[in-house]
DNA sequence: GTGGTCTAGACCACT
DNA sequence: GTGGTCTAGACCACA
């Protein structure tokens, strides 16, 4: 299910953010739908429940989840989560990295296409690499 | 010249590798152009000559520039720069970012407009911030 | 009667203390009122008895409610709940919130309305979003 | 400097949490300035340096410091911990607080002078209990 | 069973 | 030296 790279500079917990958020904004996860849990996820993916901790506390509060004590971690209601603020970060990180994508030859068509891909009427089926 | 954040998370190194690539990619900085000796931008910019050394190395594992012993660092011609699999890795982060962007409300028109706004002038004019 | 979110990062427990706490003040309940018996509430709100219990003896501790054995649960008279010990407790806590929401901007006349809001309705009027 | 009470319900690193957030909202901590470093204060607390880190990463996220890998922790410019959201919710926790303070017997002057004390021209000097 | 806190101790990345 | 990640293992609170 999900695939850790443990020699990747990027932290697991990192990685388990990201992917976990791909699931949630590609609607594989859907609202209040109960995660797995920390000890569970951390036992199929043999690393310690403190690192999954970690990462779902990120989500927590990135507002992508919600964790109720005793019972599970949850998705949450999209409505929830935007964030204008986190917008704007995102959108210098997009700048820059469109800029350096255009210096190494991407031409704008695949762009177009890049972004058409992602248009909600998809909702999953694209792949992933 | 180069404007340091020393109180950004960003690592300095990393700082220093961005601004350099922009330089290069918007042509500030012209192919086989020789960059400041390492001691010389150490000493300008009042910070340690290794952190420099790293931003240079890492500049040249990415195919920005090539380094010669005994002569200096130079900036790479762009043919050489072209390289596919970094082209991957870039559209797989820019795939992550529209999705994320989108699904928190970014409109379609605003990111057309991203990438118009650094198309035609490529030669540097955009603002930065 | 109750709404309880099921999916609140707040205990379950904490919920219903706090629900029953607007209760009492509101005077919606009286006092030597009883309330409603773990059993029959846990079956109304299709929770856990022993959450009930929970928020139950929270309550009597707090010296909202009494409770005698055999015959249930009652609301205290409110003579009997003026303790100024929780009352110093309570400052500290508004005090630090209330720093902290001047530093973030809140304005003294927004603070001003809050409290007028509160103080000549206290019979239950105000809505509480 | 710091009193951590260790018996109490409350996580030790939310009370560092509570108790830094004092220090910069009355700047006795100025922006910019360095905080003890993890080790430091986890040495003069004997506590564990993770618990200072997860209380450090908490202020972070918030908006009230930044750290910077090798350099240390600093505190924000205050401009950048405005935060409209977090507004929203203090402000409904300061309802549900006035409401139990009024039933409780909190006289309006008396929150009239808690507000009064904590206008900004008196930067610090109230006393704490 | 669930999430959450804390410790002790190791190792990495950056300056 | 600094912050940051990760592990192993203990214990608490909630349902």
């Amino acid at each position: 299910m999900f695939e850790l790279d443990m020699r990747s500079r990027q932290p697991i917990y990192e990685q388990l953010v990201d992917k976990l958020k791909e699931l949630i904004i590609s609607e594989v996860l859907n609202p209040d739908e109960q995660l797995p849990s920390v000890r569970t996820l951390a036992g199929q993916l043999t690393i310690n429940p403190n690192t999954i901790q970690k990462a779902y506390r990120e989500l927590e509060s990135q507002g992508y989840i919600y964790s109720v004590k005793g019972k599970g971690s949850f998705v949450n209601p999209t409505s929830l989560v935007k964030n204008t603020e986190k917008l704007v970060i995102i959108k210098k990180e997009l700048k820059k990295l469109l800029s350096e994508a255009m210096f190494l030859g991407l031409r704008p068509e695949e762009l177009i296409k890049l972004i058409h891909d992602l248009e909600p009427s998809k909702g999953g089926e694209q792949k992933n690499d």
